[in-house]
DNA sequence: TTGACTGGAACGAACGTTCGTTCTAATATT
DNA sequence: AATATTAGAACGAACGTTCGTTCCAGTCAA
């Protein structure tokens, strides 16, 4: 799984990553305040302007970071299993994994996308991570394990349900873990865009 | 379909919320400050605050009618069509014909409820549209159209894929209308959910 | 001694909101 | 019929607060 971002005794840097990770993944990236982050992480206002240069600094650096270890947690999926079905499987149990190890860092991922987050970012549909769900189910439909169509609607069919359930449950509208419902889940997912042949 | 808010020859009451739809869609709440509100509007401050109390206000009164007249539609939909499959094709046909004929409330209506953008507000998840949604869903199952599974899971499963294809379509990431896509994002949903004995 | 880093006081700008006034149109009074 | 009264709507300048950011004196490691 994605290593947490380190707290308390790690260096300045990380310890106002961390608190602001917590603090826009709760409240939003506008609702939080310099000065929030500043006594959350204990680090100083000065400190926290020479590291990051300024408040979106410290939202991209986050971003970036979030983004690239979901990345390699994705792409270490698909080197691992040959098949397009157990792959997307993995990677809806490494979503499902996610959002209830690390919350916070889901709910930062899921929302940091929107434009009332971070201004002029990369839409989650053009990042990295999604692109490689899509590149799998893309190389799915090539291999005849995906029936064909538009490679988008696949892509959005297979991943569209289990994200929205994670939202719910971030928003705290599934009183039970996700493990509990990946077995609909997938069974829903791969139907929706399994070959007919199998 | 819904009839979009008026404008320009309408009272101020309605030019505001016009003007604060779109200005809530395009850049987000808290990157809307009051004064572009009452610039966008040509209504006064003043004005403002005796319709509305606070920024709050407004958006929330654009939520509560959004919200509103979605539900109404939505329920229209499900009175007109007996079965569960044309009940389900019909709810997305509505909200891809609302993403792409006004892209504004849409956007406002899949935003709104991030903490991000109206503080405490209801979750989507709990939203009484969404909760119409799960109900068609939920009959479908008890009358053996929909296979049996959890019910919150089948309904963000019909749904899901749809709507992350419609956020992607608000993004830009999608050059041609959704309509382009409707056979197959219908195809992929109710395969999904669709009992095994049709 | 030097250079990188830290600290927190201080700054201007912009925010949401308030307030006293003016305008409008309907009602009451003569 | 003409005037006086009034309540609500509209107005926009001004308020206090909080924001993101800067600045510079102080600290610590090399």
């Amino acid at each position: 799984m994605l290593d947490s971002i380190p707290d308390s005794t790690a260096g300045p840097r990380d310890r106002v990553l961390a608190a602001a990770l917590e603090l826009f993944a709760h409240r939003g990236y506008f609702s939080t305040s310099v000065p929030d982050i500043v006594r959350a992480s204990g680090v100083s206002t000065g400190s926290v302007y020479h590291h990051f240069g300024d408040k979106e600094g410290i939202a991209r650096t986050l971003y970036d970071s979030v983004i690239e270890r979901m990345e390699q947690a994705l792409e270490a999926i698909r080197e691992r299993h040959p098949d397009t079905a157990s792959r997307c499987r993995s990677m809806i149990e490494l979503l499902f994994d996610i959002a209830e190890h690390d919350p916070d860092l889901m709910s930062f991922m899921l929302h940091a996308r929107h434009r009332e987050f971070l201004p002029a970012i990369t839409p989650v549909c053009s990042s990295r991570p999604f692109q490689l769900m899509r590149g799998v189910v893309a190389e799915g439909m090539r291999r005849g394990e995906v029936r064909r169509m538009d490679e988008t609607v696949a892509a959005v069919s297979v991943f569209g349900g289990a994200l929205r359930l994670i939202q719910m449950r971030l928003d705290g509208a599934l009183d039970r873990p996700l493990n509990d419902f990946l077995d609909d889940t997938w069974d829903c997912a791969w139907r929706a865009i399994a070959s007919d042949a199998a």
